[in-house]
DNA sequence: CCATCGTGTCGCCGAACGGTGACGTCAGTT
DNA sequence: AACTGACGTCACCGTTCGGCGACACGATGG
């Protein structure tokens, strides 16, 4: 009944009157399937973040997305491609005007950067979200560009200052990073915190008092 | 989500709890579904955590999920009921022999409790990814319970210590916990955290100095 | 001229999802 | 014994998903 092919007739007849048509364009095609993609992470987050929901987004067929990426996992690799380029698309290279004396200057002013560009870049936050709930080879490669770029970012920065002798620089760093990811996931998600508000930027400012004192309680 | 064909054969549900005839129990039923519930969320996470798959894994119909529970917001509703225990459950309450005299002290042995019993339960582990993914009231009501049951915890083992003045201990904390959470979901989902490896226990023994050092770095 | 190939579009498939109405079946009450 | 209501089961609905085969169209080049 279904299948009756009576009916389907007249139907692919009457929607031929508007023609419409997709200029052919290969490049042009990709790009907005990408720039789809990545929107689509930002906005919508990993869990509807599908080949369906990003060709409609795209407004292209979803087979287009296969051939020219070989399906989501492609598309999460050309994504991920973008990600080694984050860290200096969005974080200012210059020390503001600031002599950074020592590593503590350097990981302060750093972690501050740092807090403030994740919290304006909502794909990045979906992805540091996807890393933390899934476990696939594919959000381990996501992972490990964007740490990747991250580390190089922080050894780019250092330039010729030696961090204070006797500590784990890796560790403490990379604790550093998790609390800076973790509170502006969960301000995100919630605005707020294991109790503390990150709402209005008066929150903000207490968080980034206690961020830098943080730091200058191990780095000095 | 980003299903390769090659994951999808060997997707082997829960096997039912037994091909004995269910017995009339509402009682037993409510604790079965209760159970399959937290096992699911706790071993294969909230992105495939749904009505089907409880119903599936406790071996009953869904339509008695509906009865009993109201759908999946009660029965979310009803694990979060048990995450105020949680605290008092996993982490012991005794210094461990230990005499706690300052603040230091005490948020040094804290952060370890913390760390380790995160660590150890899988649930809390999903939750608090889940809290970060997702930003429903179903959710939001979940994390509230759970960060209320921690400040609850700390201010209890505060005792009569007194923090150091001119520190904003909420904000501290809370960056602390956050370090923390992240730290481990971050271990549970790639084995590592801004390129620190964190899979052998000497890996987490390099965290945990790490960690030490930061805590009192800021409270002495 | 026709043949080929890249591009875009369409419709279909099997599976899984959340949700619901209807139907057995058994226990306790009247 | 008959009724009632709670418990458990089943089949079905509409929707969405990932994935695939087939076709329409336009350009390119023999």
């Amino acid at each position: 009944m279904l299948n009756d092919p009576m009916v389907l007739a007249p139907v692919t007849e009457a929607i031929r009157v508007e023609p419409e048509k997709r200029i052919r364009d290969r490049s042009a095609t990709e790009k907005a399937i990408l720039k789809a993609a990545k929107s689509l992470l930002a906005e919508e987050g990993f869990q509807n973040f599908g080949i369906n929901a990003v060709a409609r987004r795209a407004g292209c067929d979803k087979q287009l997305i296969y051939r020219y990426y070989g399906g989501l996992n492609g598309l999460v690799e050309a994504i991920g491609a973008d990600l080694g380029n984050w860290v200096r698309d969005r974080i200012p290279e210059d020390t503001g005007g600031m002599f950074l004396l020592t590593y503590g200057d350097l990981m302060e002013r750093l972690s501050l950067l740092f807090l403030e560009a994740l919290r304006d870049d909502p794909l990045v936050r979906r992805i540091v979200a996807w890393e933390v709930s899934e476990s696939t080879e594919q959000v381990r490669r996501l992972s490990e560009a964007r740490s990747k770029a991250l580390a190089n970012w922080l050894d780019r920065m250092r330039g010729s200052l030696t961090p204070p002798k006797g500590v784990d620089v890796v560790a403490v760093n990379a604790i550093l990073i998790a609390a800076i990811q973790h509170l502006v996931l969960s301000a995100s998600a919630g605005g707020q915190c294991a109790g503390l508000a990150l709402k209005t930027s008066k929150d903000w400012e207490k968080a980034a008092t206690a961020l830098k004192r943080i730091v200058r309680g191990v780095y000095g």
